[in-house]
DNA sequence: GCTTGACAACTTACACTGTAAGGTTCATTT
DNA sequence: AAATGAACCTTACAGTGTAAGTTGTCAAGC
């Protein structure tokens, strides 16, 4: 058993960071579903109630992960182009919330409260508000931009790639047979063309905010 | 107890429908975490294992559930010009998911491989390709159409609107103090803010499909 | 009317979950 | 050396999905 060689460890030497890195590892492991206090437990050599000394709970725990990634984000500093900032921004996000994959589901549709959260929301935002949106805009804008990246991740962590889910399944042939356009439109989904995709309606979406912006500020 | 009430169903009456009816009810009530087949089984007057008899397992019951919401989404026929079938598509989309918010986050995050769920997406797809686009711009489109649709459906069933669901809060006046921009965005975020959000984001997406469809066509 | 068979519903049981409550051990300070 | 308090462990409980076995009920055939 490999926790038979974890148990070796000593006491006094469980940190939030330890329990944080180990949490990452069952999760990506056993699968968000999968995971618990149990198993972490295992990981760490430790019993599952000694993690509840240093997180109260675990929807605390969890949000120390989310923190953790939100706070990973990089944001252009005011040097840069708006429309580069922002495209930017949402690459980084994509890029920290699809580095720990089976965790990706839980991040984006985690309501961020906590301050660590709050900041980043607020400067991106800010790179709205500072690359000339009004404040309606900007609010709205940043929410329709979230909401695509919201999807993208979704799809690249948790959709189709990932096998299926459902619970009956139906054949390549039948595929073929009954649904060809989902056949054909197979083709382009998948690893291979999440990048291209997500490029793709990114691009969609910084050219229809820099019209939106023109048009605002003109009249 | 409303359980005693219900008690009086009689052996032999329960039916697929009979239940799926009642797991939309149980899980607005109690929420996707909070449904269980115990809790299900109370609400319809029978034992959990009872229901086991219609489902072989929750994952079965759930995919029913998802089979019947999606079927209910309306495409509109061939008449009607590709930029508006795709917009009502995706409106009905929206509108079919937030019927049952609680269990809308468990839709959109779904693997459709179920024939019915196969047919609508193969009907979809068909949209951008009767439309005039390509097999590739037909398929890259629809996922980017579907990325945002995911996330203005969760944002809009499970965001913030639901309340705080990060462990640690933070009160209005650390908000306006230390997030100004969270501040100002708030006040277009929230239940009045969804409609004009979506339209604004549906329309820049059918703005750019229009822009890449015309390019493409013209070289 | 009685029996039989089949199926629908119930009962029990198991392995799992998060975590409340309380007991133990160990490092540090006095 | 004694005491203090943090860090960790043990036990227990109420909940979960569901496998396996049992009972109740109703319709068809004699």
């Amino acid at each position: 058993m490999d926790s038979s060689i974890k148990k070796k460890r000593v006491r006094g030497r469980l940190s939030r960071e330890m329990i944080e890195d180990a949490a990452f590892q069952v999760i990506e492991r056993e699968g968000l579903a999968g995971f618990s206090m149990r198993k972490l437990a295992a990981a760490l050599g430790c019993e599952a109630m000694s993690i509840y000394h240093h997180f109260p709970s675990q929807a605390h725990l969890y949000e120390a992960l989310v923190d953790r990634q939100i706070s990973a984000i990089v944001i252009p500093d005011a040097g840069v182009p708006w429309r580069e900032r922002i495209r930017i921004g949402m690459q980084e996000y994509r890029r920290v919330a699809t580095e720990h994959p089976a965790f990706a589901p839980f991040v984006v549709v985690y309501r961020m409260n906590s301050p660590p959260c709050l900041a980043k929301l607020d400067s991106v935002i800010g790179l709205f508000e500072a690359g000339g949106f009004g404040p309606e805009l900007s609010a709205r804008l940043f929410r329709a931009a979230s909401y695509y990246l919201m999807g993208a991740i979704l799809d690249e962590t948790a959709g189709y790639a990932k096998g299926p889910s459902a619970v009956t399944t139906v054949s390549d042939e039948q595929l073929a047979r009954d649904f060809p356009s989902v056949m054909t439109a197979g083709a382009y989904f998948g690893r291979a063309g999440f990048d291209k995709t997500f490029e793709l309606g990114l691009e969609m979406l910084l050219d229809e905010m820099e019209r939106l912006r023109d048009s605002t500020n003109a009249s």
